[in-house]
DNA sequence: AAAAGTGTCAACCGCCGGTGC
DNA sequence: AGCACCGGCGGTTGACACTTT
């Protein structure tokens, strides 16, 4: 929480580093309680306050924004954040946006110090598990809406009763049936996530980057019920 | 009681993409 | 096209709290 003890002036920068102090979140309270979200790098300029534009960002969207929900999170939400991992990797700010309440800061710190442990997930340089990292940037490219989307996801199941499993969209109604299977093969998985059929990416191969490049929005449809 | 070890999480850092000039 | 600026992201760090010895 915000303290007065540690906070120290770098000497490259005019911008104080360290926990937040109380008087510090007060300013910047009002700053957007005036102007808004937005222009972070002003605030220092405005308001006198000595923290960079990021800083300030930070401090709003991770702590005093009024959306963000304290304290432990629930099964539900333990739930919710495993499924959507294992289908995501490590993109935080879009699990996040699927939890109410909770930013990506709160989820990644929740998944790397609780759940990765409860999963027995070793952290490490694991870049299948952050799936992102092998994104094409064609497909990217291609795919710039949702309405433009032909997507593909294939399963590799062994033990899950669907060896090969492709679902493709044209349109939104379209995407919207056949999304309902692929919310069948998520919805598939038990409460045991460690012994969970669609757990293990590497026994899955779970081909997820063509997933996690819709468009934020376009997801929507997707997590439905999730 | 105190030192050492461990866990938690707020905040920082570097990088990247988007935008405007 | 090239540059600067800004916002956003994921990885990492470090201060503090808590537990163990």
């Amino acid at each position: 929480m915000a303290t007065l003890s540690t906070a120290k002036m770098t000497e490259k920068s005019e911008h104080k580093k360290g926990l937040w102090t109380v008087e510090e979140d007060r300013i910047l309270m009002d700053y957007i309680g005036v102007h808004g979200k937005g222009k972070w790098n002003r605030i220092s300029k405005v308001t006198g306050l000595k923290r960079c534009g990021k800083s300030c960002r930070l401090r709003w969207i991770n702590y005093l924004s009024p959306g963000v929900k304290r304290g432990d999170f629930s099964e539900e939400e333990n739930d919710l954040i495993i499924r959507l991992h294992n289908l995501l990797g490590n993109r935080w700010s879009l699990i996040a946006g699927r939890v109410p309440g909770r930013t990506d800061n709160q989820v990644k710190n929740h998944w790397n110090t609780h759940l990765s442990k409860k999963l027995g997930i070793k952290k490490g340089k694991n870049k299948d598990s952050a799936s992102s990292q092998i994104l094409s940037k064609e497909f990217k490219q291609s795919c710039s809406t949702a309405r433009d989307l032909n997507f593909t996801i294939s399963h590799n199941y062994d033990g899950g009763g669907v060896s090969q499993k492709e679902i493709t969209g044209e349109g939104e109604t379209q995407n919207a049936v056949d999304f309902k299977d692929a919310q069948e093969l998520i919805t598939q998985s038990d409460d045991d996530y460690e012994n969970s059929s669609w757990f293990f990416q590497s026994d899955l191969k779970l081909q997820t980057p063509n997933v996690m490049e819709f468009p934020d929005e376009s997801l929507d449809f997707f997590w439905h019920d999730l």
